[in-house]
DNA sequence: ATTGTTTCTGAAAGATTTTGATGGTATTTT
DNA sequence: AAAATACCATCAAAATCTTTCAGAAACAAT
C-alpha cells in the first residue's frame, strides 16, 4: 500500500489541518511511512508554508479563509527570517501582546504550535493562531478597519486596560531618532496602551523604514526595548538604535 | 481491448478526476496499456492542464477540493433561506448585533452589500463582512473558543455593555416552553448581556431543535421577540410561540 | 494489395529521486 | 549528570523517471 508522494503529503496535511498539532510518531501511524520520510516530508510543507514544524511534530498554520493572506502570502524571506528570530525568543508559557501588521502576522505564523498565550486586536492573526490548541487566544475588541483587520478606537483601548503581558510585539511604519511613527492616528492610540500592558517592547521592522517618518507619531525611542531588523541597517542607524539603550538584533539574509 | 488513443486518455482523465489521486502501476491495471503508454498519457494530459503529474501517478488539477471552502459551503437550503428571511428584515442603516453559529453566519452573508453597523464576537462573521465597504464592523473581544471562533467571557460581557443596537440575532441549540437553551455556560453569559443590548432579539433556528433542552439555560421565551424557522415546526409549536406573544417566520422550502 | 511514411506502442538501459536505516549530535526530561 | 527523546547527515537500496530504439499499427498514395 505504497502512496504516491504528493497523496501522502496532502494526507498529512490534512491530518494537520484537522488536528491542529500531530506528533511525528503519530503520522508515521496513520500514513505507514518511516521516520525519515515524515521528516522530510513535514519539511517540505514547513518550507511552503502550510504548516509549522515544531519539536516531536507539527502545528497547522495554513491560510485560513480571511481575505489578507493575499498580502502576506508574499511573505518574502527576510520578513520571515525576522519572524523566526522574534519567535525564537518567546518561551513558553508566556502571554504575548500582538499588533496588527504583515510582518507580525508572518511571528504569529511561527508561534504555532508553541504553549503560549496570545493577545491580539488583529483579525489575521487571531484567524491563524484560534484553532491552535496549545494557544490560549484572546481577542481585543473594537472598530475592525477593512483594510488591516485591526481592531482600534475606544472600545480597544479599553479592553486594554485590563490586559497585563511580558512581551509586546509591535510593527511600525517609521523610525527617526526622535522616535517611532505609523499611519494612522487611531491605530497610534491603541499601541500607545499597549505600551502600558507589556513588560517589553519588541519591535519588528526592515531597515527601510529607518530615517523615515510617518502619519502619527507613537512614541519616543526609549520606550522601546529591543528591535529586530534585516541586515540591511546602515551601521549609523546601529549607532543611534544602541546609544538609545535598545537591544538590536540584526537577522543575517 | 485495445483502445483509442482519444478514448484511452479519456478514461484516464475520468479515473483521476475521481478519485483525486493515482498511481501509474493503477492506471496501467485499468486501462491496459503499458509503462510508457500512460507515461505518455499523463504528459500530454498534463500538458494540457487537465491533471497534474505526480511522482508514482498523477493527481487531479480541477477545482481545488481544498477542504475549507467545502465545510462552510455546506449550508444547506434550508438555513440559506432563514437567513435569506432574516436579512430581508433588516433595513439600511440599522445597527445589527450578531451572535456566532453557522445560522447567523449565513445571515451574515446575505447582509453582504447592505449599509450597516454589525456588531458581533464571531470571528467568521467578522472575517466575512470586514471588507465589506458598506459594513460598518464591531468585533466583540474576549477569550476566543476554537471550535466556533466567537468571542465569550469577562471580556467579552463589559464590552457588550456599552452597545446599543437596534436587534439581535442569535441562534439556540434547543427551546422548550420554559425558554431557550444553548450548549455553553460562558457562550450563554456572554448571550445574556446581548439581550441587554438589543431593542430586539431575533433567534433563528431550524425546527429539529424544538421541544429539546441543552446545557445551559439562556432565557425565558419573553425575551425574544422573533423567531425564524423553517416549515418542519407543528402546528403544537406555532401555537406555543404565538401564545408567548412572539412573531413567528415560517420559510416554505 | 503494396509500398513508404508517420505515429503510436512496448521494452530496456541508464539517470534521477525517493526511501528507510544507521549512527552520531542536539535538546529535553528525569 | 544521566537517560530519554528528537533531530540531522549520510548512504545504499528501491522506486520512478527519461531516453532511446525497434517493432506494430494507422494512414496515404500508388
Amino acid at each position: 500500500m505504497s502512496m504516491l508522494l504528493d497523496e501522502r503529503r496532502e494526507s498529512i496535511l490534512k491530518i494537520v489541518e484537522n488536528k491542529g498539532f500531530v506528533s511525528l510518531v503519530d503520522l508515521m501511524d496513520s500514513v505507514g511511512a518511516s521516520e525519515s520520510t515524515i521528516r522530510r516530508d513535514l519539511e517540505y510543507l514547513d518550507g511552503i508554508g502550510q504548516i509549522r514544524r515544531t519539536r516531536g511534530g507539527a502545528a497547522y498554520s495554513g491560510e485560513s479563509l480571511s481575505t489578507f493572506e493575499d498580502r502576506s502570502f508574499m511573505s518574502s524571506r527576510q520578513k520571515r527570517q525576522i519572524a523566526q528570530a522574534v519567535a525564537n525568543m518567546i518561551s513558553p508559557g508566556e502571554a504575548v501582546l500582538m499588533d496588527g501588521g504583515t510582518t507580525t502576522l508572518e511571528v504569529a505564523r511561527q508561534l504555532a504550535g508553541k504553549q503560549l498565550q496570545v493577545v491580539t486586536n488583529s483579525l489575521p492573526i487571531a484567524n491563524l493562531l484560534v484553532n491552535q490548541p496549545e494557544i490560549d487566544l484572546m481577542l481585543i475588541g473594537g472598530f475592525l478597519f477593512p483594510k488591516t483587520g485591526v481592531a482600534l478606537g475606544k472600545t480597544a483601548v479599553e479592553s486594554l486596560k485590563s490586559v497585563h503581558v511580558r512581551r509586546l510585539i509591535i510593527s511600525v511604519g517609521g523610525i527617526t531618532e526622535d522616535g517611532l511613527y505609523n499611519s494612522n492616528m487611531l491605530l497610534v492610540e491603541t499601541e500607545q496602551q499597549m505600551f502600558e500592558a507589556a513588560e517589553e517592547v519588541i519591535v519588528v521592522t526592515d531597515s527601510t523604514k529607518f530615517g523615515h517618518s510617518a502619519l502619527a507619531y507613537l512614541c519616543p525611542l526609549d520606550t522601546v526595548d529591543h528591535i529586530v531588523v534585516d541586515d540591511g541597517i546602515t551601521e549609523e542607524w546601529k549607532d543611534v538604535i544602541r546609544k538609545a539603550g535598545i537591544e538590536l538584533t540584526v537577522v543575517e539574509t
